[in-house]
Formats: structure tokens, C-alpha cells, sequence
RNA sequence: GGCCCCAUCGUCUAAUGGUUAGGACAUCGCCCUUUCACGGCGGUAAUAUGGGUUCGAAUCCCGUUGGGGUCACCA
């Protein structure tokens, strides 16, 4: 145990996307073991044939590989000890429950839903603390057994859960946790159509596979116990549990897909950078007891530990993941964003239209500052991207004067003479301008914006002159005297 | 309801017996500025509550309250 190198899984169940929930877990175990030179192993819980879902298994790598979290091994990237997919292992679940059943921590149950309901309703009604299956079944003898066995009926096998015994473990984030066994239920091991539940398949393949740390969410911590049990009766050693503090609606629920985007995806597709989302998921839940909040994933690796992961559940806050998300993008390159941008537009209503890289770029640098997301370069500039066909009202009443289409009329004439003007050329004449005409800069730079963006609000002035070039910016003026001399 | 977990600004969190309880997001104000941002400066804002222990408690213990999770032939 001292030296052995730590292997953790995560082992999501297929229902069609990854949870960011789920992305936090899988992260966690992610820099764990990378922190620790051990082994990420993805283990796919698909147990429920009834919640089997077309291409989730491919989806959820899908996601989680857009995220950069590569495992060791995995349903699609082998490894010694697989399969890695539940589904494919049932004859090892029921080797092993047979060893349970003949030690006799483990019994067949042959009794009915119908029964069961009768059962767990004359409990409520006694207001009994809690519902339990009643041990009916552990009681048949042996010719009883053989007979329903040998007659095909429905059939499950339960753990035989003794009473009055203390189940103590040790949480790395919690402590020491301590459960009575009388409030345990005899949990059904394997179901009637054979497959395994979750109970015991993550028992025997956390340990089949030589999972050393189980790092999962909280809501694992009340079935824990059965876990313990499952281990001592196998006489297994047990792996070290780790149960993160669950991620919260607004409203401190547990974070549902009713209160918002709880898919990876979902964030993929409203312009999220992967950077963002991990740096802003890592954080909920852990710190690395400094001020840093701003991290690549490498430097996550680097400073995690358990250690330093918090009890309570953390409400996921878009706010702050949005400014992630401007932080992440402002940091990157303007190459780097030109190629973002490139497949922006190529997604857009301009797709058919060219820019040269040379313009994108010119772009970039004027809007860097000013966007969140990749896809602002479109909706907080679309006119870099096509000429304004209507003017911002409110605009238009403050800054658009009877006097200003002249006053235009003669910048334009002033515009017109420059040859191949820079940033420099465009500002020099405008300030000419103005003082020929003898208002104040602010008289004029308005109305300009106004006419070559349609908006009152951007990057300078000038440097949108420079990069929409003379010709352009001539007509948009003319244009807009037009549209708005009424 | 039983069991389990949790409890510092609105939110994410720091402070592991001695701090004017710190930072970040959000928010508000000021500066910068032809606009909007960026940036800079500053403000509002928290130890749920009652008892202990201690010279001293956000920190340790107990109770209360509050919140969450879990009680399936789902994971």
C-alpha cells in the first residue's frame, strides 16, 4: 500500500452527456493522479439496461477529452485490467456473488414487487423509521431455494447486512464516518435480469482493477457503508474514499439541469473555453490556500491535493465563470484567437463572406479588451464584418444634429484627399476638420461613430477608421446622411 | 420522517487558538478617456445561534437552528 502507485477511476453511467458535476469529479481525480505519477482510468457504469442511451459512452469521452482530461486507460484506449465497460463483465459479478452467497453474506430473494410494496407500505404505515426489505427469503431452506431456483422464477440477490454493527471508515475530506448497521437495508447485489448493481460492480471493479482512491461525489457517502461491507466480507483491502462536496443550483440544491446548462457540452456550445471551464471548476470546492485563481491545467496539477479540497458544496456561479472565460481569452495570442474567430465567422450569417487573416487580426486588436467570448467579436462588432443598415436610436436622438450631415459632408471631402491613410492620417484630418469648422472634437466623433458603426459605443475612433479603410468609411458616411437626413 | 454530511461577505474562498477577519467575482463610487471596455484607486458586505473549554475562539467540544445528500431490481 505504502509504494503502490495510485490508480483512480471515474466511472460516470452513460445518460448522454457529462455533467459538469461530473467534470469536477473526473478533474479531481484527473490532477490527483497526475499529481501523484498514477494512473486515470475511466470506467463506464452502464448497469441500467433501461437508461441505455445511443452514443453517450462516445459522447462523454467526447467531452471530457475537449477538456484535456486524457485517461490511462479506458473503454477506447485499452489497459491490462479491463473490460472497462460493466456491461461486458457480468460473468465476473456473478463469480464473485456466488463466493457471498456461499459464505453467506449474500441470498437469493425471490419475493415479488408486489410483495415488497405491500411490505414497504405497512411500514410507512407503522411510521417505522425506515423502510427495510425484511429478511423473508434469507429464511427459505435450502430445497426451497433449489426448487425456485430450478422453476425459472424472478429472482435477486441480496447482501446480508447484520444488525448491530458499527461501520467506521476514514474520508480523506471528511474524517472519520460512522454508520449503524441497523439502518442498512439488505441491498439488492444482482437484479432480476442478471445485471449487477451499482453496489456491487464498483466494489468488485474498484478493486479488480487496483483502484487505490475512490474520489467521488457526496452523494455517495450514505452507500458507502454497504461498500465497506461488501469489501470486509470479500475480504478485500479497501481503497481510501474521497467524497466531494457536491456543486449547487443558485438555490443550494444539488445542481440540476432544471435551474440551467449542466452539460459540458452545453458550455462548449455558448462559446466557453475548455481553459475557462476547467480553471473555474477546479476552483469550486478547492483552492490551493493562496490568492491564485487564474490556472492552466498544468499548474493545477502541479499544487492539487485532497488535502486542500473543502466539506461544503459550492454553488456554481456564472458570473465569475464568464470573467474566467474573458481572463482566459485575453491571455491567449492574437494568432492564437484568429483561428477561433476563423471558425466563428465560418459558422455565422458572414460565412460566405472573406476577410483577409490581415483584417481578423486588426479586429482582434481592437476588440481584445472588450469581449468575453470569441463570438463578441461578432455581436459587439458587426461592423467589421458588414456595413450598419440601421443606426442605434438613442444615438441618433443625442448626437445627431440638424447641422451634422454638412458638417460629415465636408469630413468626407477632407477624407477623400488622403492616400492610403494610417490610423495617424485619419485622426489629423478630423482634427482639421473640426477646427475649420470650429466645434468641439466631441461635435463631430459621435455622429462619425455613429455613421460608420451604427453603435455609440467601441474601440477609438480612429483605429476603426484605419482598419474599415478610406473608401469604406466614405460611403458608410454618405450612406448614413442618407438614411438619416429625414 | 430515519440516517449521514455541511455552516466565514450575495457567490467562490483565505485565515488550522492571538489578523483592523484577507482575496476574487458581482455591486457601488472616483480616476483614466472622444464612446465602450481594459486598467488604477476606493466603498458597501461575512464568522447562523446558545452554551462551554481557554488569558484569548471564525478556529476545539456540546446543544439549537438552517441547508444539503440519501433512504430503488438508477447510478
Amino acid at each position: 500500500m505504502i509504494n503502490e502507485t495510485p490508480r483512480v477511476r471515474f466511472a460516470p453511467s452513460p445518460t448522454g452527456y457529462l455533467h459538469v458535476g461530473g467534470l469536477r469529479t473526473a478533474l479531481y481525480n484527473y490532477l490527483f493522479a497526475r499529481r501523484n505519477k498514477g494512473k486515470f482510468i475511466l470506467r463506464i457504469e452502464d448497469t441500467d439496461r433501461k437508461r441505455f442511451v445511443e452514443g453517450a459512452v462516445e459522447n462523454l469521452i467526447t467531452s471530457l477529452k475537449w477538456c484535456g482530461l486524457e485517461f490511462d486507460e479506458g473503454p477506447d484506449s485499452g489497459g491490462e485490467l479491463g473490460p472497462y465497460l460493466q456491461s461486458q463483465r457480468l460473468h465476473i459479478y456473478d463469480h464473485h456473488v456466488q463466493e457471498l452467497i456461499k459464505s453467506g453474506h449474500a441470498y437469493y430473494c425471490f419475493c415479488t414487487s408486489e410483495r415488497l410494496n405491500a411490505l414497504r407500505e405497512e411500514q410507512q404505515r407503522q411510521k417505522l423509521p425506515q423502510a427495510k426489505y425484511d429478511k423473508h427469503c434469507l429464511h427459505l431452506s435450502k430445497d426451497e431455494i433449489e426448487n425456485n431456483l430450478a422453476s425459472g422464477i424472478e429472482k435477486v440477490i441480496r447482501l446480508n447486512v447484520e444488525s448491530n454493527m458499527k461501520i467506521i471508515f476514514d474520508d480523506i475530506i471528511r474524517g472519520r464516518v460512522e454508520f449503524d448497521s441497523n439502518n442498512i437495508d439488505d441491498q439488492i447485489l444482482i437484479k432480476s435480469d442478471g445485471y449487477p448493481t451499482y453496489h456491487l460492480a464498483n466494489v468488485v471493479d474498484d478493486h479488480l482493477m487496483k483502484i487505490t482512491h475512490v474520489i467521488r461525489g457526496e452523494e455517495w457517502l450514505s452507500s458507502t457503508p454497504k461498500h465497506v461491507l461488501l469489501y470486509d466480507f470479500f475480504n478485500w483491502e479497501k481503497p481510501q474514499f474521497a467524497h466531494l462536496p457536491l456543486l449547487l443550483n443558485p438555490d443550494r440544491s444539488k445542481l440540476s439541469k432544471r435551474q440551467g446548462d449542466v452539460a459540458v457540452e452545453d458550455y462548449r456550445a455558448k462559446g466557453y473555453l475548455k481553459e475557462a471551464l476547467v480553471n473555474f471548476v477546479a476552483l469550486l470546492g478547492w483552492n490551493a490556500g493562496d490568492d491564485k485563481e487564474f490556472y492552466y491545467l498544468d499548474e493545477l496539477i502541479e499544487k492539487f491535493s485532497l488535502e486542500r479540497v473543502n466539506k461544503s458544496g459550492a454553488v456554481f456561479d456564472l458570473e465569475k465563470l464568464n470573467w474566467l472565460n474573458a481572463e482566459h481569452l485575453r491571455k491567449k495570442s492574437d494568432e492564437e484567437i484568429l483561428q477561433l474567430l476563423k471558425e466563428e465567422v465560418r459558422q455565422s450569417s458572414f460565412a460566405d463572406i472573406q476577410y483577409s487573416d490581415e483584417y481578423l487580426l486588426k479586429v482582434i486588436s481592437s476588440m481584445k479588451e472588450r469581449v468575453s467570448f470569441v463570438h463578441e467579436y461578432l455581436s459587439k462588432s458587426p461592423y467589421f464584418f458588414k456595413e450598419p443598415n440601421e443606426y442605434e436610436q438613442a444615438a441618433v436622438a443625442k448626437s445627431w444634429k440638424p447641422e451634422t450631415p454638412d458638417q460629415l459632408k465636408k469630413l468626407c471631402e477632407t477624407f477623400a484627399q488622403l492616400d492610403n491613410p494610417t490610423k495617424e492620417d485619419f485622426e489629423h484630418a478630423f482634427i482639421k476638420t473640426v477646427d475649420e469648422l470650429n466645434i468641439g472634437k466631441g461635435k463631430l466623433i459621435h455622429p462619425l461613430r455613429l455613421a460608420v458603426s451604427g453603435l455609440s459605443t467601441g474601440p477609438g475612433m480612429f483605429d476603426i477608421l484605419f482598419i474599415l479603410g478610406k473608401d469604406e468609411v466614405i460611403r458608410r458616411i454618405n450612406k448614413a446622411i442618407d438614411t438619416l437626413k429625414n
